[in-house]
This record gives C-alpha cells, sequence and structure tokens, in this order.
DNA sequence: ATCTATACATATTCTCTCTATGTATTGACA
DNA sequence: TGTCAATACATAGAGAGAATATGTATAGAT
C-alpha cells in the first residue's frame, strides 16, 4: 500500500548497523526498540535507526545464529523481544569491528594519501 | 543472463565509492580503469572496484552533473573515456568527505564509548 | 599466433535501508 | 473519562547501490 516518495534518505553508512547492533547487544541483552535508542544517544543522534531497518536486521542476525531473542516483560511492564548474543554474535563482532577500522583506513588513504 | 550465484561478497564499504572516485578525479582527469586502479592501490589494494559497480557508479555521477566525460586516447594508443570534476563535483566532494568523517565519528561513538 | 592487460559496457541478482503503514499498551494529563 | 505521546513490535513495498557474469575490442609481449 505504500504510495510513490520523491527520494530515499540514508540516516547511517549502510553495511554498518549489523555492526552496531552486535556492538549494543555485546553490553548486554536488550530489546529492539532499546537498540535504536542506545545507538541515537550514544552517537549524539547521528545515527538514526529507522524501525524498518532495525527489525529486518534483527531477524537475520538471528536466522545467521549471531543472536538469540526471547520475550520478556519491560521494567515498564511491557512486553518486549529481548535479544542477546551468541557465541558466534561475539566472533562476529570481532571480525566487524576490525573490518570496520581495515576500511576507514583504507578509504582515508585514497582521501590523503601519505 | 547472468546465472545464480552462491553469495554476494562485498569490496567496498557501501556508500563510499562515489567519494572514492570524486576524490580521485579531483587529482586530475582520469579514465574509468585508471580510477579503478588509483584506488586499489593507494588502498595498498583494500579496496577493489569492480567494473560492475564502476561504470554504472561514473553514469550516476554524469547524470547528477557531478563528472563531465570525454573521449581521449590514452598515452598507450588506446581510445579511453576520460572523466572531470564539474564545479557541483567538487563541492560534493567536499561534502561526502565531510560527510565520511562525521559518521566514522559517529559509529566510534558507539563501538568505543567515552 | 596466442595470451595478458587494458578499456568499456550492460543485464541480472542480491542485499540493505527507507517509507509507509499497521497493531497494541502504558502513563500522563486535561 | 478520553485522548495523546512514547514505547514496542512487525511487515509490505520501493529504491539504490554493489557484485556476478558476460560481452566486445585492442595493444603489446612471447
Amino acid at each position: 500500500m505504500a504510495t510513490p516518495r520523491e527520494s530515499f534518505k540514508v540516516e547511517l553508512l549502510p553495511g554498518t548497523l549489523d555492526l552496531l547492533i552486535l556492538k549494543t547487544l555485546s553490553l548486554g541483552s536488550m530489546h529492539g526498540y532499546g537498540i535504536a535508542q542506545h545507538i541515537g544517544r550514544l552517537s549524539a543522534a547521528a545515527l538514526q535507526v529507522e524501525e524498518g531497518s532495525l527489525y529486518p536486521a534483527l531477524q537475520r542476525l538471528k536466522l545467521k545464529g549471531l543472536v538469540r531473542a526471547a520475550w520478556r516483560i519491560t521494567p515498564t511492564k511491557r512486553r518486549a523481544r529481548y535479544y542477546e548474543l551468541t557465541r558466534a554474535g561475539k566472533r562476529q563482532l570481532a571480525q566487524e569491528v576490525s573490518a570496520f577500522e581495515q576500511v576507514v583506513v583504507a578509504v582515508r588513504s585514497v582521501l590523503r594519501p601519505a
């Protein structure tokens, strides 16, 4: 039912969402909404995680076995799906952090040749 | 005519290709193949620009008025399409460099909270 | 003569992210 | 009491960008 739109705004550097989610979950289990809040807060609102990006991403991560999910009740009495890292998720996080830093170095080496 | 494949490997941080191309062209006009070589060389082969990504990207940049193109003959006697930045392209480059750095800062603020 | 590197280009597929929309519940406040 | 904002989940659809695979062509080296 979605109607046509003018353009398409990117709030994230594509390819970094999984990394941001995995890192957030490394601090402890959290529900989707909380993950988005956390990323927005830590980045001083520079990174906005849209719900339409977030929930599909969480499902992909679950399908890949990088996170586990369970329904729980929040301290504010709401039902929410809490996610936590699996062992494979922790490995993946370490790998993605490293890959991200390497790519940044590589891009910068083009932007500012030695 | 392309047949199905197993997976999909990302050689670049998606969203940075335009930036890399514009930066390369800021050093002087260059043809597509040369742009890819230049990016690969400066990044010590960390960034591989595939031809199937490169040529469509150049066409998009041209369509947006960020680059101009003209057929010329290379020093090695081959015909090649040389690209150069337009004024708008130079502005866009400055803007994208700045945006890239800001996103890196933002992502790092999530990866390594102060 | 054949092979490698150079040089361009496109069709197709894939993946990710956004837009838009929907449901439901809690707590505040008028 | 009613309504509104914030919280919390989810999906369909569209759009964009990047890779895979393939094709053409030519210069120079072996």
